[in-house]
DNA sequence: GACTGCCACTAACCTATGTTAGTCATACGG
DNA sequence: CCGTATGACTAACATAGGTTAGTGGCAGTC
């Protein structure tokens, strides 16, 4: 059941991207998948591998990320359900970084090969398959801009905001308001900033009026003041939501 | 004669990814090419504008770039010779950063229908731009540890290092010895600091031995010490120069 | 129902890097 | 050659965010 949402989802998102045949959706959903259930922090890709399966989340978060030789963590994405989690190695020689579960995760795996073939046998998913990392590659970009030229409170505001749209976007929230599947801890290791101080981000931005939490919970109080101190677009992510790219008033 | 040079190189770089056929390397010779050649500091594409043409540079030195509310810039990518410049927008929908060139460049553009036929009734061709936007992912990863977990005097020795290996790669310098293409205020922009900053750490890097400068002629004095400051390994490059992945004895 | 571990949160202090405001050398156009 | 940019470089000072070392709450477990 599961399963199927996970992948009636791929097919649903790859379908805004190109017009699918039904040959196309029947090659998808005949992917010989494999099954798994994983416990959070669970790695699901290791750096160093050469990549043999290509992993499709079907329920949980899962997160990217390197690790510095002074041994310090940067999260590069967190990806949600319905994501291919490694169509960024599938096709490389080696894999550059880690990719492990946020949370419990489903995840279906498929061998590789079989992805390269589906690839370029159905040039349609094939298409979808490298926009979708395009898209990939675009929020890498935006993350590059929000580590190296933000401050600290524009940095944990943008986050938000993204995930808040990423989350609508997928039917999995509303963009108003969300759990946030991370630790303060690792919402630092995506910013590039300490635990310590994103508890005092957070806290300012709940002063200020532009959030509420309870626990990991996350409400947006004031979209347009929060997407204006995170100097936030939703023009890089690429998304075919009906929201309009500046200071969208999304819900 | 720049043209064909240009050219050749892709169909070179993509041989090393995908066995070509003839058929595919004279449909790359065939692509309708316009050229041009810009000043520095010429755009080649523009935030907001949905993607026309994909550039293929010729000669000279790109970047990319993104500028925030506050008007602070950051670089996002460096690119040379040989590489096309837009596959990151060519598949979407709008372009979400700017592409400007460093140096004087010259560039052939394709029209961008061109080159999804060309990418779509070619899948090798096809399967070699994918991997190509790949490894800009895998850079664009990698930068974003770079700005976001390591200390100035290692964001500055990574991307020398990056630098070094990538020209050798693609025959324009070898490892030891390059001609930084950027003022010390964009590779402030490509690190996440100020120019004066960048300025004391360049000097600090001389004063340890490990690099030596004239104006911006940059020698790699002491390749491991650097590479270690640096924190940096070829693996994320996905180059196939024979150089080996750790501390490796370039030049 | 005490123990353990994890996580949110805090306070006091510290430092890497930013900011400001220059000087100087070089290249270029008239 | 003179005037004007531009970029490399410097010094003095300012601060955002890091570091260290905690406390307390809560969930799981034996």
């Amino acid at each position: 059941m599961l399963v199927h949402q996970g992948i009636e989802r791929v097919i649903r998102r790859y379908e805004t991207r190109a017009p699918l045949t039904d040959a196309d959706r029947a090659a998808i959903r005949t992917l010989p998948f494999t099954y798994r259930t994983l416990d959070p922090a669970a790695y699901i890709v290791r750096e160093g591998e050469p990549p043999v399966v290509c992993a499709l989340l079907l329920s949980g978060f899962a997160y990217r990320h390197k690790v510095t030789g002074e041994g310090e963590r940067q999260i590069l994405s967190v990806h949600m359900a319905g994501e291919f989690l490694d169509l960024q190695n599938s096709f490389l020689d080696v894999v550059d970084h880690h990719v492990q579960a946020l949370t419990r995760v489903d995840i279906a795996s498929v061998p590789v090969a079989a992805m390269r073939r589906i690839a370029e046998s159905h040039p349609l998913i094939g298409r979808a398959m490298w926009i979708d990392t395009l898209i990939d590659s675009a929020i890498f970009r935006e993350w590059i801009v929000n580590v190296g030229r933000r401050d600290a409170i524009s940095r944990v505001a943008h986050v938000l905001c993204e995930f808040a749209l990423r989350l609508k976007a997928a039917g999995l929230a509303t963009a108003y308001r969300y759990e946030l599947p991370m630790t303060q801890e690792q919402l630092a290791d995506v910013t590039g900033l300490t635990a310590v101080h994103v508890n005092r981000v957070l806290k300012e931005l709940g002063h200020q009026g532009l959030i509420a939490r309870d626990k990991r919970a996350v409400e947006i109080v004031d979209w347009d003041r929060l997407s204006a101190v995170g100097d936030f677009s939703a023009r890089y992510l690429h998304l075919d939501s009906g929201i309009p790219v500046n200071s969208a008033s999304a819900g």
